[in-house]
DNA sequence: CGCCCGTCGAATGTCAACAATCGACAACTT
DNA sequence: AAGTTGTCGATTGTTGACATTCGACGGGCG
């Protein structure tokens, strides 16, 4: 069957892509941390009415991108270091615990998989120059694949779904910050070699100590970059 | 000042209060698991237009509450004893992470409030009964107070707010089923007591442990029910 | 000059009507 | 009898109009 045939045509309401659009706007910035919206306004620029639209903020609202007052409207979450610093601890409690699942969850041939992805990104060339460790979301994305393999669906959810949104809003990937990439491919590699010691407790330190490094990557950036505000 | 006039008055919109009514019909089982939901028909139940109901349906189904299919329908989320499971695994991992951080920031004081706390609580007929540990929301709920203690804001949102609601939904508190009720008490003291050493390992240990005793027994006693249904 | 009040426009909240979709059921064909 | 197609009613998705609320600004008063 080729490929037009494929895969079944599922309908796409203005809901959701207005969700989308809205969503992408944010995690690229074009509309900006504390920036107020207005339904008229976006809504005439997206073509669609009012209705949908606040359905799709009503949405990311739930997911925490969006913050409404009752009778005055929405805007953009405002990111502040502590809101980061929160999230991340989040993540390395929860991601803490999918590994620990998967570490007894995960066949062989998944962690040769995971190997393999290791090598793949230790091969990218932003990499080598130690410029980043940003990954594609999805199946190529380490964290990803490790939450999946828990086997707990709303553990997987909550990793891939909402949570990331929120990192990405940090333009940040659970990974590392620049300056940080070979470290933190050390760790992703520790962490398959902790799963593949079938040791639950290890597993779960080795992902909490990697994800609890990043953020104290991450204050050491924060606080840099204030400094350096207030010398110029 | 007269209690009437000691808070602000504050404005509910429709889909506030379609939101809660909603809420709380599904968290009674008048609303059953898996059941549909029809605009039209809940709309004219509840005396307001379907704009409203449908921005109060967005909300829930962000908190996992409820289901969409576009253009089919809602329906409220169905339970299974693998979503429990699911649902305190992440509860486990997050409160195990509260009650750690709650371990170096809690005062002397506070930790004494949280001992007359669960004083109060074994004053209660229905433990001393044994016929179960439930407990209100807020203030005086054991794990809000511990979550609230973690100084992370996005941590207490989660475990205080959709997490708690899903609990409410298995008609389950995070502390225990009928059955479990003095062993509960006992860990909750045991929890304290980890909080006073100000030792965090010790901390989060106590809090999974405890977390994780009541999804051992949660599956047992569906197991048990299963069992039952079948022989009869 | 500072404070208070009233007005107005912008924006949000809600409503009801129309458009689109889906599933159930009946009729038709093989 | 089984499978396919067409129809229809119930329901969902969207739109645009009206009602309500809020904040900014200007005028009046002390």
């Amino acid at each position: 069957m080729a490929e037009s045939f494929s895969t079944k045509v599922v309908a796409k309401s203005l809901v959701d892509a207005v969700t989308e659009r809205l969503e992408a706007a944010i995690i690229a910035g074009e509309l900006a941390p504390g920036e107020r919206i207005r339904e008229q306004t976006l809504a005439t620029a997206l073509g669609v009415s009012r209705g949908p639209l606040r359905e799709a903020i009503r949405r990311l609202e739930g997911r925490r991108l969006l913050d409404r007052k009752a009778n005055v409207g929405v805007s953009v979450t405002e990111l502040s270091p502590q809101r980061l610093d929160d999230l991340l601890t989040v993540r390395e409690s929860l991601e803490g615990m999918a590994c620990r699942l998967a570490s007894q969850r995960m066949s062989d041939a998944e962690i040769d998989d995971m190997r393999k992805l290791l090598a793949s990104h230790s091969r990218r060339r932003e990499i080598a120059l130690g410029e980043g460790y940003y990954q594609e979301s999805g199946d190529v994305d380490f964290h990803f694949r490790i939450a999946a393999a828990s086997g707990n669906e709303l553990l997987t959810s909550m990793v891939t779904g909402d949570l990331y949104d929120l990192l990405r809003v940090y333009r940040y990937k659970s990974s590392t910050m620049t300056g940080r990439t070979s470290q933190a491919l050390e760790e992703h590699r520790a962490i398959v070699e902790a799963l593949a010691s079938r040791d639950p407790d290890q597993a779960e330190q080795a992902m909490r100590t990697h994800i609890r490094n990043a953020r104290l990557y991450a204050q050491m950036a924060l606080e840099k970059a204030e400094k350096e505000a207030e010398t110029s």
